[in-house]
DNA sequence: ATTAAATGTTACTACTGGGTAACATCGAGT
DNA sequence: ACTCGATGTTACCCAGTAGTAACATTTAAT
């Protein structure tokens, strides 16, 4: 009990309070999904968290698979804004971008919290096929290759899909792993993994 | 009922009827969890399918977390045994073992039956640190990155370790984004994509 | 045949969790 | 002041699930 009221108040106070209920229950629900796994918590604990309560959730969301399935949207909507900062923080040159974007995940990585492993996470708890989420996870994850594809052709390196596949499941690998293994996981080193193919695609 | 009853009967035939109890739910328990997740399935419908109940199977296990933590050791024992059956086709040729394991993998992946890819989705269902399936993924997942760092010295390939955990993100990526894509999903072409990656560590 | 161990059967407890109904309360706008 | 919409509160229902108790049944060993 003692745990579970601090950790209450701690949601609470990342709630801000003058945000309307719909939004502290979507932020509630991103902590403690992340945390707990999509079905490791009710929408009992994800309201009162929220700082409001059952009802008020189910007259913002039709039902909990609902509720996860706006979580993990909000999560690919928060990848693809990283992917357009990116953009105008190295315009034409996708090869920075791309070297970008493997930095702020190992950097994302080392505090815990990235949102592409969140919806990795969440992909593969989510097993019923007719679940919400599936055609958003699996929309997400075509539109992501499609980007990094793209932005390898353009890139000029040489066989640029082989070195897209091979970044997004390097990408994904070190997603999957991540909490499996301890600090001396693989993925720590993946900007340097992942430079080492580069490397191996320059003509 | 009726898909329900189809199902069961098409379990029991694959829990042969001379097997014990024992190994009969394990057998069903690995086809369940392995469908529908460790969290997707209870104990009922796992006895049920082994042709067997509920209480027989607590009489051979203490409780349904002890059940998942044996059924990860079923598989890990089971991707054990493919490394040695490899050792023996290819003895003295770590390359060839570790290309005749892409394939397998690939293969098996197509089948959608490989352990590999079950251990991975359950270590990503299991959120509680306390599971005792915890340990068997992680002794497992260090022990098979071990495996493949001791290959690829034993290769003569340059820089062993960054290809060993290359190829370990890379295989691990492919498992996590396994059902989430279609037929055209990256994975697909492991082989070939892991063969760049050991041709660029060619001397 | 008898015994003992393993297994089957039924019924039950306790708990959790998704979802809803009814009514109370508050707050802003007229 | 009044009203109406949004929110809070309480109390439920229902289904599923982990786990147990008690007793019946089979099976094999002696």
């Amino acid at each position: 009990m003692d745990a579970k009221s601090a950790e209450q108040s701690v949601h609470r106070n990342a709630s801000e309070r003058g945000l309307p209920p719909r939004e502290r229950i979507l932020l509630a629900a991103r902590a403690l999904f992340a945390r707990h796994g999509v079905h490791g918590i009710g929408v009992d604990a994800i309201a009162e968290a929220a700082g409001t309560n059952k009802m008020t959730l189910y007259r913002h969301f039709e039902s909990k698979d609902l509720l996860v399935a706006e979580y993990l949207r909000g999560l690919t909507v928060e990848t693809s804004a990283i992917w357009c900062e990116l953009e105008t923080a190295h315009p034409d040159d996708p090869l920075a971008q791309i070297n970008a974007w493997l930095c702020r995940i190992a950097h994302h990585a080392e505090h815990g919290n990235e949102s592409g492993c969140a919806l990795a996470s969440a992909s593969m708890q989510i097993t019923d096929p007719a679940h919400p989420g599936r055609k958003v996870i699996e929309a997400h994850t075509r539109q992501h290759r499609d980007k990094l594809i793209q932005l390898c052709r353009a890139s000029g390196l040489a066989e640029p899909e082989q070195l897209a596949d091979q970044l997004f499941l390097l990408v994904e690998g070190s997603r999957a792993t991540w909490q499996t293994v301890g600090d001396d996981h693989p993925g720590a080193a993946l900007a340097t993994l992942a430079a080492g193919i580069i490397a191996s695609h320059r003509r």
